[in-house]
DNA sequence: ATTGATGCTTAATTTCATTCGGTCAGTATG
DNA sequence: CATACTGACCGAATGAAATTAAGCATCAAT
């Protein structure tokens, strides 16, 4: 038996994507809504061939969730703000993690850099993002923050599953080939 | 007839999200892939009328999309990171947008505060992050970045249709009440 | 060569999305 | 006030899509 490099073959094995599924995913990232006859016509492949592929892109974990991607202005929450937070001592204390309950909290991230912690916040109004500064400095452990406030967003998507190939030589940018 | 305000009627007829919307809404961030009939049971509605109302949803832009959100770790690309990128001159030229395509490049944003531009980006490697800043570098206008590349990441998701009604009084954190 | 596993196909079945009247409450109008 | 109109809902019916089943080809390992 090849049982090579078992080790990671856990992971290995769920991250096993050929361009089939690379091309479903293509798809399935923009539009989730599409028929699996449609998406298999998209990709080459039959209905229930399509649909046995997402299923395991599904239990593999490759495809976390099939989500709506709402519109924030529509739900009234129009600031955005990335909040870099310094911490004293080592900042993912319970009392910190505790703001990711707040729904105008997206994302929490340890960072490498001047920053501790980093946030990624949208909420209704200035005050709305001034409760949750307060909120921050309330947390023991919180020494300073450094909001960064969106004034226009010209890109926001979720995570894709192309990766680019060649990066331009520097000095000499050309077209970046694309894989996806 | 009642047309007081109707300058941002049309805004506000689109946003007119009432506490059934927000409850549908709300489930299918987490999971759009329930049928009618399981949603319209957990917000206390028939399946056509579900239908009715995602369909709206749809229509007005609240809904912006239905999308497969997939593992960043499963299709290669394990490194995350925020870029500030100080520019001269006004930042929003063709030529800094254009970064845009790359796959890796998730968000771009223009920000108050001491950067111009903010990228989130996922790479494959530092390698390829590398490619990314020279790139950045190779354009005009470019005069500095920092980049802030994440450890590990708590939360993430996408933005959420509940808003956070009352903030802690500081200097006294009590429970905060949320709205769906 | 034979067996087993994988991945695909077409065809059949079942589930679900979608459409179609019809009802009810609220609201403007004669 | 009564009437018509509107918006939102429901149950039933229809049509489309998800899902299952059965059979076939390819490939690796016995």
């Amino acid at each position: 038996m090849k049982e090579t490099d078992d080790i990671r073959s856990l992971a290995a094995a769920a991250q096993q994507l050929d361009p089939m599924d690379r091309k479903i995913l293509a798809v399935l990232v923009e539009d989730a809504t599409v028929s699996y006859a449609e998406l298999g016509k998209r990709v080459g492949l039959s209905a229930p061939a399509a649909h046995e592929r997402v299923k395991r892109l599904k239990k593999s974990g490759a495809i976390r969730r099939m989500a709506a991607l709402i519109d924030p202005g529509a739900v009234g929450k129009g600031l955005l703000a990335f909040i870099h937070v310094d911490t004293s001592g080592w900042g993912k204390t319970p009392a910190l993690m505790a703001i990711a309950e707040c729904p105008e909290v997206e994302e929490v991230h340890s960072v490498a850099g001047d920053a501790c912690m980093l946030l990624k916040v949208r909420a209704a109004s200035t005050r709305a993002l001034e409760g949750l500064l307060a909120r921050l400095y309330d947390t023991p452990g919180v020494k300073a923050t450094r909001s960064y406030v969106v004034l226009s967003t010209y890109l926001e998507r979720p995570p894709q599953p192309g990766v680019t190939l060649s990066w331009p030589v520097p000095k000499a940018a050309r077209p970046a080939e694309i894989v996806q």
